[in-house]
DNA sequence: AAAATTATCAACCGCGTTTTA
DNA sequence: TTAAAACGCGGTTGATAATTT
């Protein structure tokens, strides 16, 4: 049995707004508000209409300060900085945008950003593969991988060098992973992995092409501890947009040994993809990190720019948050506070040499 | 000039979450 | 406490405009 519709389907007008409508509903809006009901606005207004419609008219084009078109370079950092950051949260990053609505941001991200920046990530990287005899055996599993999601991924590294340029040489040498959480990475591990879930999901399906195998690790810790590992978090372990899948436990024995086990396929399909990602994004610019953002997006050209975005953002999204999901602010609020600290662990004792 | 293709974006839909009675 | 109602979000659709063949 289904839910039952909001509204009489066969008696509400659909499709697009004449200006009466939009006049009318300006109008009452204007004059006495929504009334807390937009479901019985649309009797109290006079329109044939649903409740949902003319929310949705309002919010997006009737309200005032509305702004349509014309995304300045700066908005194009944001965007990009936020979606990489926390995925298609539009509502979010509209917060971020005064003017601008979810459903224009979407939009445009859809339509115009994505096609900017992979496109250019595209035509980098047919630019590399024909101008060398690459063996299209050797490449084969990465080229699989070469999905929007591994894009999306690619896009990540990019901004967590941005945040951290210490990072900007991650590791692929396991040994060189942190083995062990400490309450505040488990506290940053919990926030982050709600701030991505859906682009976790998303991820992790197009990533692996099975389900994530049982990796042992050996930590430095005499206490027995079960994590939640997989190639993917280890990899996106030294930034900000930490991605960590659902499943994939990882046992971690009491010893004091730093070795590990014979690394899964899996683990050396992400090496394998890493690999290709440094040799994609270096050697360009005045420093191979402004290289890379300039020569394969145009947005993050001004690179100092894009980490003000980031900036602003982290200390605006506090200030901004009421009008956001519960979650979704405390989420991020909890990233803020934990974010710091963690890299620190990260880079410093937490380390296993 | 016309047909085909692609891009754009307003609007709809379904569903999870929150509020209310 | 619970169920219904309403809200709000993100994915998707479809009409139209723009561009290409």
């Amino acid at each position: 049995m289904g839910r039952a519709p909001c509204c009489d389907k066969t008696n509400v007008k659909k499709g697009p707004w004449s200006s009466e409508e939009d006049a009318k509903l300006k109008d009452y809006i204007e004059k006495y508000g929504t009334g807390g009901n937009w479901i019985a606005l649309p009797q109290k207004v006079g329109l044939k209409r649903c409740g949902k419609s003319c929310r949705l008219r309002w919010l997006n084009y009737l309200r005032p300060n509305i702004k349509h078109g014309g995304f300045s370079e700066e908005e194009d950092n944001i965007i990009c900085s936020l979606y990489i950051s926390i995925g298609s949260r539009w509502s979010i990053i509209a917060a971020q945008l005064p003017g601008r609505t979810d459903n224009d941001i979407k939009n445009y991200w859809n339509t115009r950003l994505k096609k900017k920046l992979l496109g250019r990530r595209k035509q980098s990287q047919a630019n590399r593969l024909s101008g060398s005899s690459h063996d299209p055996k050797d490449s084969s599993g990465v080229e699989t991988l070469s999905n929007s999601a591994i894009e999306r991924l690619q896009l990540h590294m990019q901004l967590q060098s941005l945040e951290n340029p210490n990072f900007s040489n991650y590791d692929h040498n396991v040994s060189m992973w942190p083995c062990k959480l400490n309450p505040i990475q488990e506290k940053m591990m919990h926030s982050l992995q709600l701030v991505n879930e859906s682009s976790n999901a998303l991820m992790m399906q197009n990533f692996s092409p099975a389900t994530p195998q049982k990796i042992e690790y050996y930590a430095q810790s005499n206490n027995p501890l079960q994590q939640e590992y997989s190639p993917m978090s280890n990899m996106m372990i030294n930034g900000m947009g930490i991605n960590i899948p659902e499943s994939s436990s990882v046992l971690v024995p009491e010893s004091d040994c730093t070795k590990q086990q014979q690394p899964s396929m899996e683990l050396q399909q992400c090496w394998e993809f890493q690999a290709e990602i440094d040799e994609l994004l270096s050697n360009k610019g005045t420093t191979p990190l402004e290289g890379q953002m300039s020569d394969q997006f145009d947005c993050f050209k001004d690179m100092h720019g894009a980490k003000d975005s980031m900036t602003w953002w982290s200390n605006e999204f506090e200030a901004n948050s009421a009008s956001s999901n519960s979650w979704d602010s405390s989420a991020v609020l909890d990233h803020k506070q934990t974010g710091m600290k963690f890299q620190e662990l990260v880079q410093g004792q937490h380390r296993v040499q």
